[in-house]
RNA sequence: CUGGCCAAGCUAA
């Protein structure tokens, strides 16, 4: 039974829920850790439904099982089902808690989780990050300092979780107060204190870093990139890029994003030619993810190549509310209201993404510009009594 | 042999 669990554990690892289905049919005798195992391995290949519906029809769930799941719906901010099953349990332990805390952090009901976190009888490290956590990506970044401060035995994690809340904020003083507090760092501390830098404007200071951390992997090298494209040092981030290459670093989609940002600030329409072929051909995965599809709209758009951007667009396999946003806005700033207008309509019927207040200001903007003043006031009455969104 | 926390990213102005 164990070396099957094992087995079953590894194909989780890399998504594989089919041969681990396989294979999990065929025991023999299963206990509890081979069925969360197996759960485990819907959960990381996506396959909620398939997940959901083991865990329906489990025999011996245990605490493990609970948290399991309620922890694969918070990641994929699906808030209502995880509290439904969380309030299922009588005794939940720490773990299904710490799990509820950071689902409430990232639906941003930072008040439940609190409340969470007060109630808990028996905390740990980890919950009290969690708590940190989310009081920091929430902006409350003097609550997580205060939780910060009251961890009996902080670990690493606490403190680059503090680190990072700084900055956010571009604290650079107290982010490095933090860092100077610790005794071990490890990449994410690095990278951390790196992007505080860039997020405060102080690059050099940021590639100091960069230059001297031990192990830089493929989010210390975005970061840096990152840090030369926000601060007008655009041409300095596509050279990291290519550096980052030749080393042999993967790049992931945050990557892309940052490189395309860097292209379309430059308006090097060659190279984000350039770059759309590499992530197509290279990888295909990256292509379909909507932040990419969407940061090759944004440059295109920027090139003042609005087919090539429609194009990108009308590929994409899930559009989200930005990138119907970046279509439109492109479509605006290059003076096609109509278009613009058209591809609200769109928008509208398709159903598939909703209206956000900076679809409206898009739209308001492409009508404004082409003297559409009629529709831009039915449009500004359907912002409201339609998508119930305040105009301001 | 299974479950919870930490670093980078897209759209309007």
């Amino acid at each position: 039974t164990v070396s099957g669990n094992v087995l079953i554990s590894a194909y989780a690892q890399v998504g594989h829920a089919q041969d681990a289905r396989t294979f999990f049919n065929e025991m023999l005798d299963r206990n509890a850790s081979t069925w969360n195992n197996m759960i485990n391995a819907y959960v990381q290949s996506g396959e909620l439904e398939h997940a959901r519906a083991l865990f329906d029809v489990m025999p011996q769930r245990d605490q493990g099982t609970w948290s399991l799941m309620i922890h694969a719906y918070t990641r994929r901010k699906l808030l209502e089902q995880a509290e439904q099953l969380f309030l299922q349990l009588e005794e939940p332990d720490v773990m299904s808690k710490t799990c509820m805390i950071v689902g409430y952090g990232l639906a941003g009901r930072i008040s439940d989780a609190y409340n969470m976190f007060t109630g808990m009888v028996e905390r740990d490290t980890v919950s009290y990050n969690a708590m940190v956590q989310a009081f920091a990506e929430n902006n409350h970044t003097d609550s997580a300092r205060q939780i910060f401060d009251s961890i009996p035995r902080p670990n690493l994690s606490s403190f680059n979780a503090m680190i990072a809340a700084y900055a956010q904020q571009g604290n650079v003083q107290q982010a490095k107060e933090i860092f100077d507090q610790t005794k071990s760092r490890n990449v994410v501390t690095w990278t951390a204190m790196m992007n505080a830098y860039g997020q405060a404007g102080q690059v050099e200071e940021a590639k100091r870093i960069f230059d001297t951390m031990p192990e830089p992997n493929t989010v210390s090298w975005t970061t840096m990139i990152t840090a030369y494209a926000q601060n007008g040092m655009s041409k300095e981030a596509l050279q990291l890029f290519r550096c980052m290459d030749l080393a042999g670093v993967e790049a992931t989609r945050v990557t892309y994003v940052s490189v395309l940002y860097a292209c379309s600030d430059l308006t090097e329409l060659q190279l984000g030619r350039l770059v759309h072929r590499d992530v197509k051909n290279l990888h295909r995965r990256l292509y379909f993810e909507n932040v990419v599809g969407n940061s090759l709209m944004q440059m295109y758009g920027r090139c003042g190549k609005l087919v090539e951007a429609r194009t990108v667009f009308d590929e994409m396999v899930d559009r989200s509310t930005p990138s119907w946003n970046t279509m439109i806005s492109a479509y605006s700033k290059a003076g096609h209201g109509t278009e613009a207008l058209r591809l609200f309509e769109l928008m509208a019927v398709d159903g598939g993404s909703r209206p956000d207040c900076i679809t409206f200001m898009s739209i308001l903007f492409a009508c404004s510009h082409a003297g559409l003043v009629e529709v831009t006031r039915s449009q500004f009455r359907s912002m409201s009594m339609d998508y119930q969104l305040e105009p301001w």
